[in-house]
DNA sequence: ACGAATGTTGCGGG
DNA sequence: ACCCGCAACATTCG
């Protein structure tokens, strides 16, 4: 569900709902959610405290409280949800925050996978993910480095969160559609001419999916009943059996990189 | 009833 | 030590 352009979505819709209250409390109701704290722990290192920013890196949301981060991943079915304490809760809801003018930030998650962290620092996001999508240090000479060893499919680097952070499966198959590259084809085959339209079709696609409020096809929503608009952009994720609009040749669906995988097989060559 | 689902991690084998 | 594929996590939907 979410990847970078829903996660940065849900920030900026979050952004003036949230910056600047005071919370009063947490509550947790399923324990695993929470990984790194009990909820009385994290109760009292953040009460009183106030949430001075939201911002996003790959695909986790970073709430700053105080010296520290609550850093929020969404996994499958996570969501974020602004509400007051009056309206009716979610019977997926997870763990909520309670601010002191009893308005509510709810994490609820249908399949319990998003995890919800509290750390003094965010050196561990920054060991494990890779460089940004949008940052100019991603280059063509940067992935040439990190991909001339590898020998398995284009599309398990993308989806490869160390490598660069943030795209999912939906946008991967976007970009390999876009840059006319079969899935499956060995990373270490793409010459550095490949690899720098790969990186313009990445920044452009993930643009226009943000500015598109991302791309709901089974349930991402944000704001309650909000819902991204670039599904009507997508050329051949979830178009199996349609005809691809630049060769009209009929789109497939197999598996890649262990996930479901559509594309062109004329457009798309090893 | 079975299989798959937009994500990540940890495991085993190479 | 790196690389790669696969099962697991938990629930819903077709």
């Amino acid at each position: 569900l979410p990847e970078l352009p829903e996660v940065e979505t849900v920030v900026r819709s979050l952004k003036p709902k949230i910056q600047n209250k005071i919370i009063k409390s947490v509550n947790v109701y399923w324990t695993k959610t929470l990984s790194t704290h009990t909820a009385n722990s994290l109760s009292k290192t953040i009460q009183n405290k106030i949430i001075s920013s939201i911002s996003r890196r790959g695909k986790y949301i970073i709430l700053q409280i105080g010296n520290s981060f609550l850093v929020i991943h969404l996994r499958m079915t996570g969501k974020l949800i602004y509400q007051n304490s009056s309206e009716t809760q979610s019977s997926h809801l997870r763990l909520k925050i309670n601010f002191k003018d009893n308005s509510e930030l709810h994490f609820t998650d249908i399949r319990k996978f998003g995890r919800i962290e509290f750390h003094n620092n965010l050196n561990f996001l920054n060991e494990k993910l890779g460089i940004e999508p949008f940052s100019n240090q991603l280059t063509a000479g940067y992935l040439y480095q990190k991909l001339c060893k590898r020998n398995g499919p284009i599309k398990s680097i993308l989806l490869n969160q160390s490598i660069i952070a943030g795209i999912g499966n939906i946008y991967a198959d976007e970009i390999l559609w876009k840059i006319r590259v079969h899935p499956q084809k060995p990373a270490n085959q793409l010459d550095i001419q490949k690899l720098t339209k790969l990186i313009s079709a990445t920044q452009i696609i993930l643009q226009k999916a943000i500015n598109s409020m991302g791309t709901t096809i089974i349930n991402f929503s944000f704001d309650k009943e909000s819902y991204g608009n670039y599904g009507s952009q997508l050329k051949v994720f979830n178009k199996n059996g349609e005809n691809c609009i630049r060769c009209s040749d009929i789109i497939i669906k197999t598996k890649c990189a262990g996930r479901g995988t559509y594309y062109c097989p004329t457009c798309q060559t090893m």
